[in-house]
DNA sequence: TTCAATACTTGTATTCATACAAACATTGTA
DNA sequence: TACAATGTTTGTATGAATACAAGTATTGAA
């Protein structure tokens, strides 16, 4: 296994205790925050950045189509997300955020508690690195 | 506020939201491994170090006394803990983990093994980065 | 000793997250 | 053109998480 390989293996199981140990039950916080089962927000934010079908978000979210389509139905009615003919393929539809789904979404913004101590204490240096790093692979999984 | 003050905010938002992003993905995988529901994983796991009693476990899994008798007579059902009298209060019963139980818990281990994409993708410089100041900030929280 | 509070249990209900089967429309290819 | 593959929808089913009401046993304080 590569350095790397390595690195992000241990990175990873770092990042899953780190997140197991705070017991943030981000989830709630979200739901609550936004008004929305925990499927819905998710969904949301996955749209956040382009448009996609609704079997590319099924694929993206590890969810069968039906899945997408009951919760693509139920944001819809709620305003949040529209639908449009798919350009290219008029079997597919793309899903889009509205302004309203915007807002909701940015309603996520403010629901994080103190950040940690052992978070907190890491020199300036460190966290400008960290956020930077996480900053970065936050767009590239979107 | 202090530019390592939001930089530490900013990036324990993006830990979480990534937790949270991946955590239907590590719920689904801690489930396979173990055979059992989530909420039976997360019991086990509170009650690895200490046996606790049925209260001790709702308030710190934030749910309910009914919801954890029900868990608490699934895991026993299934051989992973056990009831015994509170020698202070017979009222209460301290559950603990049987040796089965350990042992379920012992295959959450290696289930850590796919980091997500956007991590994996990271370059080589940033993966072994991020590995360094999230050992430092783990060990800081010891 | 009596009674309110505590610890747990039982029973019931609801919301969510999913899965699978099957139907329908459209596409692309043999 | 006929047909297999693809994209979406509808319908049905299930397990999971969780809440609340109400009951039983025990405790501790007035």
């Amino acid at each position: 296994m590569s350095a790397a390989k390595r690195d992000a293996r241990r990175a990873w199981e770092l990042l899953m205790a780190l997140a197991a140990e705070s017991r943030s039950d981000w989830r709630r916080k979200a739901s609550e925050a936004t008004g929305l089962p925990f499927s819905r927000v998710r969904t949301l934010r996955r749209l956040r950045d382009q448009a996609r079908s609704l079997s590319e978000l099924a694929y993206d979210m590890g969810i069968d189509a039906p899945a997408t389509t009951v919760i693509v139905n139920d944001l819809e009615a709620r305003g949040l997300v529209q639908r449009r003919q798919h350009p290219d393929d008029r079997r597919a539809k793309l899903v889009s955020l509205t302004a309203e789904g915007r807002k909701r979404i940015a309603a996520l913004k403010n629901i994080f508690d103190e950040p940690p101590a052992g978070l907190v204490g890491l020199p300036e240096q460190d966290l400008a690195e960290l956020r930077r790093i996480l900053e970065r692979m936050s767009e590239a999984s979107r």
